[in-house]
DNA sequence: ATCCTCCATGATACTCTGTATCATCACCGC
DNA sequence: GCGGTGATGATACAGAGTATCATGGAGGAT
């Protein structure tokens, strides 16, 4: 698992700590390779681990770890996954984007041309809107299920 | 409120019927102007309604009048809003794209170009993405909000 | 080493959101 | 009127997320 090991260093880089509890969920994460809501999530940990994890736990850890961008939040489907480019160097300079599929729920991030983006941030402006957050989410079908 | 009366028409053309209780959730809706929760419209519903509306009821409601294009929901937000075509002959012929205000929860039904969704549908295909569902939702700050 | 402080975690309770289920009601065609 | 169909009422429940306070543990200053 050197991916772990990139994220302890992602975390030093920023002066803050993956824990334990930390590197545990984040674990559990990686390994079901899906998106997965914080109750799902919860029941994983439980699963493999000794000592109890409460949901409260990985409502905080979750949120600790977005901040470092190591997982990110679907906000359509209120899921979890872990990012794609923890042991890359990639640098989110654009929002990452995502496809998820509505039959297997499995999610793909992807990367939208800043071309786009910035087709959008134009529509945006013509109605006086400022773009904060350009994460897009995006639902269809993905090439196993169709 | 010649808008309910286009959504009456509307609701004609496609052989179901605008009752009562659907024309109070709806009229309830375009009267607070803005995306709220199918429990803040319960209330509202409640406010100025004489009996009773239950939950249950508002979220059947919606679901029907999501289905007749007449209130979009808001999946980012778990929010419903009026759809700001009901008087208009617009048809959607893409899915609607909203922006929605961090600060003050407004939201803005935009039009995005064909090209750019075009764009992201491509961006999809070649992962092996079809998209379903092409409405966009992005968060940002409104004018009055800068 | 000891104490203190700060932050992470544990534990509990609660609110809000959404769904399942069954009963009742109203309208419409016969 | 009768029966069928769809809309609504009522209740219970499951799931998601938050508030709050207590506990624990690593590190820093003395």
């Amino acid at each position: 698992m050197d991916i772990i090991l990139s994220a302890e260093q992602k975390c030093a880089e920023n002066g803050v700590k993956l824990t334990k509890r930390r590197r545990q969920v984040l674990t559990a994460l990686l390994e079901c390779n899906a998106a997965v809501s914080a109750y799902e999530l919860t029941e994983l940990c439980n699963q493999q681990g000794e000592t109890a994890m409460p949901a409260m736990s990985v409502y905080r850890i979750l949120e600790f770890l977005e901040r470092q961008s190591l997982v990110h939040r679907l906000s359509t489907t209120n899921k979890y996954i872990a990012c794609s480019h923890i042991s890359c160097d990639h640098t989110h300079f654009t929002r990452p984007q995502f496809l998820i599929c509505n039959d297997c729920t499995r999610v793909q991030e992807v990367d939208v041309t800043s071309e786009t983006l910035s087709a959008i941030e134009r529509v945006a402006a013509d109605v006086g809107f400022n773009l904060s957050d350009k994460q897009l989410e995006v639902s269809g079908t993905c090439s196993n299920c169709k």
